[in-house]
DNA sequence: CGACCATTTGATATGGATCAAGCGATGTGG
DNA sequence: CCACATCGCTTGATCCATATCAAATGGTCG
């Protein structure tokens, strides 16, 4: 909504130098401005022009679409070094985007990528592994979406887990209403199952937004 | 599986002069050579490597996940004019397919693709917007798993009409079974809300795998 | 401390799965 | 040409996972 500062020579190799461990796709995409963004705050909107793409510094976005029962369905969590908001169809925003806590995100022109990636091979294969790998995610949400609550609940921590990277505690930036939507289930069948988990010996609920792992193997298996 | 003849300029000639009016990506993906399959055969499996892509010349085509419990997961149905088997994370497919009908496909190497659209910007756009429209439609998919059964049934009808263009008969090629394990259903469901649409005379069915559908209005009201 | 919001827990309802049987079309052998 | 087997589909009866409705608890921030 509020269109970020336009990408000028200076703000770019500000943004460069920030570059750090940020998750996979190693540096061609570290570039643009950075913007922050408090906790609950609209990034951008569903049907507005989508003239930039995102990528998290820190913090954690969630995107999601208002179906028309009024039920809000969320596509994805972005976490630092994730990318979002730069695969549309055509010019407008699919989802709309909002950070879950205070956030920071590298904001850059989608046209400015499309010109560098015609510029440079490099990036053109960077941007579409990524898109390689944002269909497998949507289409593992398809697989998550047939499961039963149980296996939504125990992928989803082992998802968060892996990609907390933080051993076995879990600190879930979303609320169990966020979790819900995500998973297609209830709050209160989340929080039930979470809790079932827990008399399983399978995880610990230390606070509700604290999770610690006890025992993957049985999560895993729950995930089926 | 059948390592289809490599693309030459006599076969490339060949397919290029059986351009027709496929649908939506006019032309330049308009290559490769034709090769047949009969009705319940696999076109590629699962893990096997992906060195192909497909696009449908006519015929129709499932292509789809088993899942560890022994459930099968239709990610989609491909009909004449469509891609499938292009967009794949790494090197072995994500999906198996196999021929719903008697079917006909154009097979290019996605390597050649993967050339040409670094030769030429338009292939390369083209392949783009493929691939946005394929995210989307993936998308939907996720969306349609968090419908009611009606809502499910209702919706893939719809679509069907809409994508084999063809007024109000619908001719589906695929079993209840194949439209079960697409909706996330069971064939019990399917055929249940069939008949339930039937009494609610928003459909006819003709004949099990003939469809009239008599009131789109009142079936987009219940696909919401 | 008190108010508010998020979460958990409890009781009940329900949509779709499951189990089981019947039916209708298609094809095959006698 | 018909009897019969087969396969895909429909219909029926029951069960169960999760939604829904409602209330209690707990954590956070003024």
């Amino acid at each position: 909504m509020p269109p970020p500062p336009a990408l000028r020579t200076d703000t770019f190799r500000r943004a460069i130098s920030m570059r750090n461990a940020l998750a996979p796709l190693s540096h061609t995409l570290n570039l643009g401005t950075p913007v922050s963004y408090r906790r609950n705050t609209e990034i951008f909107g569903e049907k507005e022009p989508a003239d930039y793409a995102y990528r998290v510094i820190s913090g954690s976005v969630r995107t999601y679409k208002i179906l028309d029962d009024g039920r809000r369905q969320i596509g994805g969590f972005h976490l630092p070094g994730d990318i979002f908001g730069l695969l549309e169809f055509g010019d407008e925003h699919t989802f709309s985007a909002d950070a879950i806590t205070d956030t920071t995100v590298l904001v850059v022109k989608r046209k400015t990528l499309a010109v560098l990636a015609g510029r440079h091979p490099a990036i053109a294969r960077e941007l579409f592994t990524f898109t390689g790998r944002e269909l497998r995610r949507v289409q593992d949400h398809v697989l998550l979406l047939l499961k039963t609550a149980q296996e939504r609940v125990a992928g989803f921590l082992l998802e968060m887990a892996e990609r907390t990277c933080a051993g076995n505690v879990v600190d879930l930036p979303m609320s169990r209403q966020d979790i819900a939507d995500y998973l297609g289930l209830t709050i209160e069948t989340v929080s039930r199952t979470l809790t079932g988990l827990e008399s399983a010996a399978a995880i610990e609920v230390s606070t509700a937004r604290r999770i610690v792992l006890r025992n993957r193997s049985a999560l895993r298996r729950l995930d089926s």
